[in-house]
DNA sequence: GTCGTGACTAGCC
DNA sequence: CGGCTAGCCACGA
């Protein structure tokens, strides 16, 4: 069970789009929290985070992206734009933001403050 | 209750 | 650019 901490940062995580990415530092910020760290330590504690290699339901809409973890944890990089951790390996995730359109070079987000989904942007 | 740990950040050298 | 430091907070042992 996810703590409530761990909730309002899922459910902060989870209004970030596909194709777009935020920090651990927005969604602290986002969550008035100054638990950066906490943040990344409810990511890979999360118990969501996994991605689903193997949809068989096809009406679920996660089924049209193999990629599709319920917290989209892979959306979330370090506040200099470079990509962080991830418990699947960084190269995964660089692959799965990659399938969702964002470009990642040296380790870095290619427009970074672009596709930055900041705190203002949360409800 | 205390302690160590970390997918962090910002500042300094 | 790399390395170190001090803050930061939640969680599990």
């Amino acid at each position: 069970m996810p703590t409530s901490f761990e909730e309002k940062i899922y459910s902060l995580l989870r209004q970030v789009p596909r194709g777009r990415v935020t920090t651990y530092g927005e969604l602290a910020k986002a969550a008035k929290t100054k638990a950066y760290r906490a943040v990344g330590r409810a990511m890979k504690s999360n118990p969501y985070s996994f991605v689903r290699m193997d949809a068989k339901n096809q009406n679920d809409s996660r089924a049209k992206n193999p990629y599709a973890p319920i917290v989209p944890c892979h959306r979330v990089v370090k506040s200099n734009g470079e990509i962080g951790g991830f418990a699947h390996g960084i190269k995964k995730k660089i692959e799965i933001l990659k399938k969702e359109g964002v470009i990642v070079k040296n380790n870095k987000v290619v427009d970074f403050e672009k596709l930055l989904f900041s705190k203002d942007k949360f409800k």
